[in-house]
DNA sequence: AGAGTAATTCAACACATGTAGAAATCGACG
DNA sequence: CGTCGATTTCTACATGTGTTGAATTACTCT
């Protein structure tokens, strides 16, 4: 039985890694995701993690860089104007976190910006210079900038509730139901 | 100069200990804060630390254990009516989140929640059979539930922009704005 | 087919952590 | 003033972690 040296059959080990990375990422978050951990989650040695991402923080930044293009996000939230924008942006945001390819790294971004300040501020960036530049003018007025925030502020906080928290009340619920009852209140925070 | 031994004067160390362990929960979450790390805050040997919360658990348990009262919180909430709800929990909310001294516990709380299951369980237990058991009667209709927990999510959602992320839309405007503009969305899902 | 390179594992180091037990010091109380 | 218990530290251990360097195997190119 050979146990070291090339595998053969030319299968995407680096792909695999990384799949695994962001799963460990997303479930335990950044600290409590460990190389061992994510090697044996990618059948794989913990040094050839190493050897594909040198560090934990290379590997992390590699997890968490995605298709998840802000660019996107704000153009889907825009496509149908701002009276529409509400419910467009509720329906991304469940289509995001309810396809687990999506949502593995979403998470590993959101528990990262819990864990350490570098995560956090992965995602002021991607609030901030991402989406609000692009979405507050729209809005227009004096507190257009905290508008939009606020909208953003409940979107997470519902995400924090239900899938992180595992709240009965939001995890039970279809999500049709939940976008019906949502999305006028984030609407609100865009025309009112 | 005397090392070992029990020291001179009669201070509360378990008093400082355990404000110790809330920062430290509090500011780097579950498994990151490490009892040295909090004995050092505390000035104190970390064997002591042992000596009077025996575990690492125990330790975060009597951290997140506090004058939280979530009765309190329900008091507050429907003390002037149904109509003037949006406010008083956007106040108490932002009044407990602004005193460190409630601020620490209750960060640690939310951090553990990102940390452990565990944590995720005693934020359910804080929320559900605390206080959805007593707002959501009081809202009425088949979604009660949803609502309230809606309008909860939406209170996180602020903390963890505001508090953990440090998004700076949301802390560079002053808390009566923040208030202002938050309330009213708040109230909404009670009575609307 | 042979040489070079990429992929993969083994074994190990250095370090930080939670925890336990023994020892030392101080306060209280007879 | 002597004894007992509470308080506090020291030392140490077992374990899990990120990381490294050498060794081994498979693929690729000429």
């Amino acid at each position: 039985m050979a146990r070291t040296g090339r595998r053969p059959g030319g299968v995407d080990t680096r792909a695999g890694i990384l799949a695994a990375a962001r799963f460990e990422f997303g479930a335990k978050g950044y600290h409590q995701a460990t190389i061992r951990g994510i090697a044996a989650g990618a059948g794989v040695d913990p040094a050839l993690v190493h050897h594909y991402f040198g560090n934990k923080e290379d590997l992390f930044a590699a997890s968490i860089d995605l298709p998840l293009r802000p660019t996107e996000i704000a153009e889907t939230l825009l496509a149908d104007g701002l009276e529409s924008a509400g419910r467009n942006i509720t329906n991304l945001f469940f289509t995001v976190w309810e396809n687990p390819e999506t949502r593995d790294p979403i998470m590993a971004l959101l528990r990262g910006a819990f864990s350490t300040e570098q995560g956090a501020a992965v995602l002021r960036e991607f609030f901030g210079t991402a989406m609000l530049r692009r979405v507050a003018p729209q809005i227009g007025g004096p507190d257009a900038e905290l508008r939009a925030s606020l909208a953003m502020s409940h979107l997470i906080g519902v995400a924090v509730l239900r899938y992180v928290v595992g709240f009965p009340s939001l995890t039970t619920v279809p999500i049709e139901q939940l976008v019906n009852t949502l999305a006028p209140r984030i609407q609100a925070y865009f025309t009112d």
